[in-house]
RNA sequence: CGGAGCGUAGUUCAGAUGGCUAGAACGCACGCUUUGGGAGCGUGAGGUCGUGGGUUCAAGUCCCACCGCUCCGACCA
């Protein structure tokens, strides 16, 4: 990708702009721009990061024998006065046809996926079943923050499974609760709390939260410092410097963290609402037992953003980057660098390296590294004129550079890459 | 939904107690020069001062209402 032809450049904006890094950030090095409050435009370096993010989501759930549906956001009323949640789910967004016919605008599919399980699931033996997809959300919230962290509008993955058995639910969950961990590894997020949390309008069970600390989260929770375990303070009776109870005593502290997947326990709520049942071995009637699984797409993008970043801007995890080197050319104007530069260019992207090529002519140096610094790019390849024939790999998080010669510059990449 | 702040060029902002033709920086267009950490010079384009009402000889500036954005709180399946 030529970055003078992209759409979506760096921005002049002051760093104190807004209160919170993704915010400023994703805004300052072009990843979205803003169309309201807590609404927003992915812009291509964004959209790219996203894909990144639900490609990784998509792998682990098909392990796990998921299928992706796309369901609508527009809901008909009727759907959502069966479990009596038009009424009740204060951040539903309503919408009236021209016809006035009245729509929930989707902030979670249970009352569209459970009538299309009750469709094709005709006997046990379909069971279990497990559908995910991954969709625009809406959530009339009162006052959207955190930048992209709290919006009306958002990308979110879902995934519900429905089984014959209470037991087979629970085995299951506890299949999600892992890949759920797979995926966040992936993402690099390396220190997630597994949270025991509410089940807030979905169920009177508990629920289990995702969550990543840093100060700019808006959940407050009790964990463990040796381990994954964690309480949300809504519920927890636990105190800071209190005894894990899976493990030391004395570990358990205070924070804030981001809230960026989340699993219930559904029981029989929605299979009953819409009748969802089959007959078991026995032939007795039984109402299937579901669970469901959050993971906030959009809101993981702004979590990477608030967890890599420095003063300089983002720095990206290798798995999601937007591209895997940015290639910056300096002395353009002297054809010598500028062809050396371009063919640097075919060189990487004829061996599928994914390359942002800072190819702008009339741009100083300062302010190519500057803007590079800021989008955050993990390896940044700097062709220049007093380089000669060398090559400059630099390394965005530690700003650590070596020379190399043309035919040592993949395997360069390659090693970056691949190492821990 | 309560509280606070803000709204002026594409962007970020300056325009004290009302007063002549509304400014700067960055960005943009053209030209020249320049090239290792947000380059320089010159020329130029770009504004219903958020919207509506009011006070006044005169409103970007004062008053009222509304809209919008940010932050704190409440809320957050």
């Amino acid at each position: 990708m030529l970055y003078s032809k992209l759409f979506g450049k760096t921005l002049n904006i002051p760093i104190k702009k807004y209160d919170s890094i993704n915010h400023q950030l994703l805004l300052k090095a072009g990843y979205i721009d803003q169309v309201a409050s807590g609404i927003y435009t992915l812009l291509p370096l964004g959209k790219i990061v996203i894909d990144n993010i639900i490609e990784i989501i998509r792998e682990e759930l098909n392990q796990i024998s998921a299928f992706e549906i796309l369901m609508p956001s527009l809901h008909p009323k009727i759907y959502w006065e069966k479990t009596g949640r038009w009424e009740n789910v204060d951040v539903l967004f309503k919408t009236k046809s021209q016809y006035g016919q009245l729509y929930a605008l989707g902030p979670t599919h249970e009352e569209i996926v459970t009538p299309l399980v009750k469709k094709f699931v005709n006997s046990y033996k379909d069971l279990p079943l497990a559908l995910y997809h991954i969709s625009n959300k809406f959530r009339d919230e009162p006052r959207p923050k955190s930048g992209i962290l709290r919006g009306r509008e958002f990308i979110m993955k879902d995934l519900y499974s429905f089984h014959l058995t209470a037991d087979d639910l629970k085995k299951y969950y506890q299949k999600v609760l892992g890949t759920y961990l797979k995926i966040f590894n992936r993402l690099c997020f390396f220190e997630i709390k597994i949270t025991e949390a509410s089940g807030g309008t979905f169920s009177d069970k508990f629920s289990h939260e995702f969550n990543v600390l840093t100060p700019s989260g808006e959940v407050n929770l009790f964990y463990c410092s040796k381990c994954s375990f964690a309480q949300n303070e809504e519920i927890s009776k636990l105190r800071e410097g209190s005894n894990c109870p899976k493990c030391h005593k004395g570990e358990i502290r205070f924070g804030k963290a981001i809230e960026i997947g989340n699993i219930f326990d559904l029981g029989t709520r929605f299979s009953q609402a819409f009748d969802l049942y089959v007959e078991d071995r026995n032939k007795k009637k039984v109402f299937l037992y579901m669970g469901c699984y959050g993971i906030g797409v959009t809101r993981i993008l702004g979590a990477l953003v608030e967890v890599f970043h420095d003063e300089k801007g983002i720095i990206w995890p290798k798995t999601v980057t937007p591209f895997k080197t940015h290639l910056i050319g300096l002395n353009l104007d002297d054809n010598d660098t500028f062809s050396r530069s371009n063919k640097i260019y075919q060189l990487l992207v004829n061996n599928s390296i994914p390359t942002l090529f800072d190819d702008r002519t009339k741009v100083s140096f300062g302010k190519k590294l500057t803007d590079a610094d800021l989008i955050g790019i993990p390896i940044q390849i700097i062709i220049s004129k007093k380089n000669r024939d060398k090559i400059e790999l630099k390394i965005r998080k530690n700003s650590k550079t070596v020379f190399v010669d043309e035919s040592q510059l993949l395997k360069k990449i390659s090693e970056y890459y691949h190492q821990e």
